[in-house]
DNA sequence: CTGGAATGGTGAAACGATTAACTTATGGTG
DNA sequence: CACCATAAGTTAATCGTTTCACCATTCCAG
């Protein structure tokens, strides 16, 4: 391996030299800069040696994106791999690397305490969608790792980037109800750590751990006394995963137990799964049923489903740039972002019958 | 910041002994770990820090994936995604973090050489579909830095994961053409560095750098010959970028220049554009028009579009366990995967007119 | 001609962990 | 009972950079 000693000696200066022209400090002249690169490029020294420079300056050069559970199952979310895309544009024009972490690690169950996160392998994280008073985002709190949120957890004074969730379910729920629908089936995420698919119960609602889902289901009920239809008529199932199989299990179990005319989804993972579990069954979208997603995904266009927008590869580039700023020394703390309908041909006025 | 010499001043052991209790050597015993782990626990160390045991072990528990163009194209395309999804199946169980980096960097143009592959970010990379001779992948090559190929480049010595291009090309023309389609129209990926979109000439075909396209052209040759269809009939058309904006570019140029019956995309993601611009433009699939893509990726199957299924997913599994094995002093060299018709509603017999 | 910036450079001490080589108990065996 | 493996620890060198404190020129104002 080649070091800044080699290129120290070869090019007859310091290592200190070459630490300061790789650094583009002014302490060294442009002329010594040069020279100094080009001796680099003879020997095929690509810079600084990223374990040393990091021991010392306590820098890296990469952030990271904590997603819930695996990456596995994170990968199959398009919302997980639009926020990245915007956090990689940001991270790409500093020159900082983006790495993938979960929430929930697959190492061995017998370990120490430990987090590649923790342990230093980056400078920093965003932070995106995990539950409140998850074990890994109270650890990074404690230790003091540069973070911010998206979505939730909203811990103790981490900067977050967010939507109105309430506001957007309401937007939602208050299309569909417009339309003229009373029968309204609603298909929600995760409300805490299990992840079974099953109908929910009030009581279910009360104990709901994951904001996003709590927020959204309080959004429904806005909209739902506000078109006086008593809340108890709304039938609601929760679906273990954002990924198409927990979304098609949903929308089984809420055909199984009620007849809605409308298919309200927290995801448009999930609602294109019940569209598709209702094309099986012969029934036809929007004039049998009207459906209804959330986030804007490419597929719902792709589709023409209607939707709630949401400004996803936003939220990541305001998320990468409140992060890179708080590295920086800075202090930025929020961003909060707009939602908005948006009809297109899944959803219809009820069909008198 | 908390560290091995904290804990073991706290613990009353040397700090080889807490090194030890971490690498869980035997050379410490069980009680003596036991009693480490609860001091580091009570402490709040997170384990050995990842800078200073990367510069003296030369390990840092990370291992990249190159993409090509930014991270921000390449999130756009759902085989990466799926790529990354296999890769961090298996990381995640060797407690592995996954790094995201682009072919080509974003930084300030005038810096020296450097990459933070190069400089030790990871341990190792998966290369995606890099073109051959990229500088990245030769500085990678030169320096020794463990790396597996999916798909492309085919360089030198390094192991590679990747199917059979020209076989896959085949049958999905082969289809196209057993279903008596003689005007056919090819919307095929980047065929060197350029990435605009336009018709494609035969000397286009023949100064084509990147690999993927060539071997799938030359299966639509093949397919063609064996079908006695003269290969100058075929209309070529070469889409930018694997987006669907590029998809549509393309697929407008190819018919204004063109009256194919068929379609016949490299890409799922071209396809599917192909097949919005024909419903836009009042033409039907697959009465008007038969499409087929390449890949399976969710969203065929979603619309019903006939492809050939390759399994991306597990290229990433073959690709990760290849590199993870060659990180342990491994040697395996080398995976193919094959890939077969998947024939859904977006072809038919050509129209009798 | 002198004092003092400014400029360009060097020496050396960390940073936190790993690991080879060495030391000291502790048993077990012949 | 003497001897030697073995187990359990320790000491100290080392990994490649950064950066503080210092040093030597050069240059210019007074």
């Amino acid at each position: 391996m080649v070091t800044m000693k080699d290129v120290a000696r070869t090019a007859g200066v310091s290592v200190a030299t070459v630490s300061y022209a790789f650094s583009k400090s002014s302490k060294v002249s442009a002329a010594q800069r040069e020279r100094i690169y080009s001796v680099a490029a003879e020997l095929g020294y690509a810079g600084p040696n990223i374990a040393g420079s990091s021991l010392r300056s306590g820098r890296i050069g990469a952030v990271g994106v904590i997603v819930p559970d695996s990456p596995v199952q994170a990968l199959e979310d398009p919302s997980v791999t639009l926020l990245m895309k915007g956090i990689a544009e940001i991270g790409n024009s500093a020159d900082i690397a983006l790495t993938l972490f979960p929430a929930s690690r697959g190492g061995a169950p017998d370990s120490p305490p430990n987090s590649l996160v923790l342990r230093g392998l980056v400078d920093g994280v965003v932070i995106h969608n995990v539950p409140d008073g998850h074990p890994l985002v109270e650890a990074i709190i404690a230790r003091g790792i540069p973070a911010v949120v998206v979505d939730s957890p909203r811990s103790a004074g981490l900067p977050f980037v967010a939507i109105d969730d309430r506001n957007g379910a309401y937007l939602q729920m208050d299309h569909i109800l417009k339309l003229g629908h009373r029968r309204v089936g609603i298909i929600v995420d995760k409300l805490g750590l299990d992840s079974d698919c099953r109908m929910v119960t009030a009581e279910d609602v009360g104990a709901a751990t994951e904001r996003n889902a709590r927020e959204r289901l309080a959004g429904y009920f806005d909209a739902a006394r506000d078109h006086h239809l008593p809340v108890g008529e709304l039938s609601i199932v929760v679906a273990g995963n954002i990924d198409r199989a927990a979304g098609a299990e949903a929308t089984r179990i809420l055909l199984a137990s009620a007849q809605p005319t409308a298919l309200v989804a927290t995801s448009d993972v999930h609602a294109v799964a019940a569209w598709q579990v209702l094309r099986e069954r012969g029934l036809s979208v929007p004039d049998d049923m009207s459906v209804i997603g959330f986030d804007d995904a490419p597929v719902a266009e792709l589709l023409g489903l209607s939707t709630i927008h949401q400004p996803i590869v936003e939220k990541g580039r305001a998320a990468a740039t409140i992060l890179l700023d708080r590295l920086g020394g800075g202090t930025r703390t929020r961003s909060l972002m707009k939602t908005s309908l948006v009809v297109r041909g899944s959803t219809a006025r009820v069909r008198e019958s």
